[in-house]
RNA sequence: GCCCUGGUAGUGUAGUGGCCUAUCAUGAAGCCCUGUCGAGGCUUCGACUCGGAUUCGAAUUCCGGCCAGGGCGCCA
């Protein structure tokens, strides 16, 4: 290899010496006689100049001009040159490279560049291209450091895991991409048979069923960076395929789990960042994170509960309250302090969060403030003194504080009031973006029930080991979430390992005898052979690095995302197939524009 | 399937019925310039997503399509 330097190398102590420099070239300064150029590569930008009254002996100067004269924008470039000492008072001090430069002695071009749909650079997001041409033309993306920088973040992190489970005695196994499909869960990408005309596999959702299968053989701890599939809209925080860290043991209990990602979590801490990560994580009851949070999956990085309010306000005469009980509804509401609100909320804004409220699925919303005195607003008449102090001491009312107040169902109270909290938090600016709360949420049901059909459905999956019996009211399951500032990142559990608890789940939720031993047959049958308490968890990668980095979007830290609709940009997939290819398939197209009508007909 | 937001030179934008043969920046091409650093100066080039409607007149208003993003549904 010729290059002896990357461009983010070069410091004062090189000065002197004889280097070849090879990379991409982003700026070029030409002064009518001497010239600069920033040549970059993923490692920084490093300054060569070229100064046609100080060619080194044995250069050509008319050469050299010539070279640079081809040297276009994003051009790969390779320069031979000494590294010198920037003249004083020129250095730049923003650089890191910037004490010194490379007086060129030779150039060539290694492959001229046309010029590139969008300027590349540092610029701020407001200057970036939009996302479409970002991805059409992604290559030049990740020539950015910001997108060059979150990929190597990304391979450190994970090379930190790595590490951590190898000295920990881990194993990675890979599973199957071919698999079955499966009628629960999301829908599945299909791969048809070749061998077999007219079957399928499906790509992976998770390795979810094989890493149990290896824990029945006894491969005790288990990891894998797994892509998994899944058929599904896309969002900011969800593509089609995506990268869970999944993991699995034998022998262990919940907070074996917990205890194990705790310590991964702190050892990859340690690693990229040289801090102690305080653990143990938090742990809230998922009871506790709906009804204070509104949420199953609470931001803590800033305060900003719930208040449940109903027994205190239920003999109120407020109409719009007693309206809402009456449909077995509740009353709930926020205290926005005056020091986090700061004046900020004056009578429009108030205005704007009850328009905010109601888009969100509330008839309204009910405010007060507090006074000297005590509770003002519009409708403080209806409550008797007793309830305003009862009000005051159960939200720990002070002079100046505002009250937002939400009635309705429990459900919509919930979940609207989630909402308005994180809002609340955005627009008064509670957040900071350097801070990482962990936490775990436990105690999680075992089932839930679609409002909609009101059928059962697994709260985790169908495989989470049950706390209680399972006809209890509200049966519990040995289930838990990891989240980060209000993202989720994953959820693990106990597994059942007895086949007779699985079948008594599978039954809770529906499945048919026949349906259970079509779909699942392997498993209850493996389980069967002295299958190991086990347990385990999957872990978003995505979605972790992105918080981690305060990305918005899960597309800033995977190379080679997909658009909203699945589509890659860059190769133009999903596309058409050859005939003969289906063909061969037996697999005949019926999408509409693949039709003939008239055959049909 | 549904809702919301947007679509103007290669890129990012301004433009709320006539002041638009459309703004500014950046870029590209050319010229000038010997210490810049996202260099600077001058010249040139280059765009209203598509179809329909309203109107004397539409980038601008209305309807529909297409495209992109955000969200709901969906994601055991």
């Amino acid at each position: 290899m010729r290059r002896t330097h990357t461009c983010g190398d070069l410091r004062s102590k090189d000065i002197g010496k004889k280097v070849c420099m090879q990379g991409w070239v982003r700026f070029s300064r030409d002064h009518g006689g001497v010239e600069f150029i920033d040549l970059a590569d993923s490692y920084g930008i490093t300054q060569l100049v070229f100064d046609p009254e100080d060619v080194p002996n044995g250069s050509d100067r008319n050469e050299i001009s010539e070279v640079l004269r081809s040297f276009t924008r994003e051009s790969a470039v390779s320069v031979d040159g000494i590294v010198r000492k920037r003249v004083k008072g020129t250095e730049d001090p923003k650089n890191k490279t910037g004490d010194v430069e490379v007086l060129i002695t030779k150039a060539e071009v290694l492959n001229r560049s046309k010029t590139p749909p969008f300027e590349i650079g540092d610029q701020k997001e407001s200057v970036l291209p939009g996302e479409e041409t970002r991805l059409r033309y992604r290559y030049l993306d990740i020539r950015r450091t910001e997108m060059s920088e979150a990929l190597r973040f990304r391979h450190r992190f994970l090379s930190a895991a790595r590490e951590y489970f190898d000295k920990s005695g881990f194993v990675e196994v890979e599973t199957p991409m071919l698999t079955k499909s499966t009628p629960e869960g999301a829908r599945d990408f299909i791969v048809p048979s070749r061998v077999h005309p007219g079957t399928f596999y499906a790509l992976p959702q998770s390795p979810q069923l094989f890493k149990q299968l290896l824990m029945i053989g006894s491969m005790d701890r288990y990891y894998q960076v797994a892509r998994c599939f899944r058929d599904e809209d896309s969002r900011s925080d969800r593509q089609p395929e995506f990268t869970q860290l999944d993991i699995e043991m034998s022998f262990v209990d919940m907070k074996d789990i917990q205890d194990t990602i705790e310590g991964l979590i702190a050892h990859v801490w340690k690693k990229i960042y040289s801090k102690k990560l305080k653990t143990p994580f938090p742990r809230i009851s998922f009871g506790e994170a709906m009804s204070k949070y509104g949420t199953d999956k609470p931001d803590l990085r800033y305060g900003l509960p719930m208040h449940h309010i109903t027994e205190i306000v239920k003999d109120a005469p407020y109409d719009i309250f007693q309206k809402v009980l009456s449909k077995g509804g509740v009353i709930a509401g926020f205290n926005v302090k005056s020091e986090i609100a700061k004046d900020r909320i004056g009578r429009n804004e108030i205005d704007r969060l009850i328009e905010f409220v109601k888009k969100n699925g509330l008839g309204g919303m009910t405010w007060m403030r507090a006074t000297k005195d005590g509770l003002d607003s519009n409708i403080v008449k209806y409550f008797t003194p007793d309830v305003l102090s009862k009000l005051r001491k159960k939200m720990d009312v002070k002079e100046n504080d505002l009250l937002f107040l939400l009635a309705g169902p429990e459900k919509n109270v919930l979940e609207t009031g989630g909402t308005l909290r994180r809002k609340l938090a955005d627009d008064l600016e509670l957040i900071d973006p350097d801070v990482f709360k962990f936490a775990w949420i436990v105690d999680c049901p075992m089932f839930e029930t679609d409002p909609a059909s009101g059928k059962k459905g697994a709260f985790h999956h169908p495989f989470v080991f049950p706390t209680t019996p399972l006809d209890a009211e509200n049966a519990g399951g040995a289930s838990f979430d990891l989240v980060l500032n209000g993202s989720e990142l994953g959820s693990g559990s106990q597994r059942i390992h007895d086949p007779e608890i699985q079948k008594e789940v599978f039954r809770m939720l529906g499945i048919s005898e026949e349906k259970m031993e079509s779909d699942f047959g392997f498993l209850l049958e493996a389980l069967g052979y002295g299958a190991p308490p086990h347990g385990g968890i999957a872990l978003g990668i995505d979605r972790m690095i992105s918080v981690l980095l305060n990305k918005e979007s899960i597309r800033d830290v995977i190379a080679f995302p997909k658009n909203k609709k699945g589509q890659s940009l860059l190769d133009g997939s999903p596309q058409k197939v050859d005939d003969e290819k289906l063909e061969e398939l037996q697999i005949l197209s019926i999408a509409i524009d693949d039709i003939n009508i008239g055959d049909i007909e």
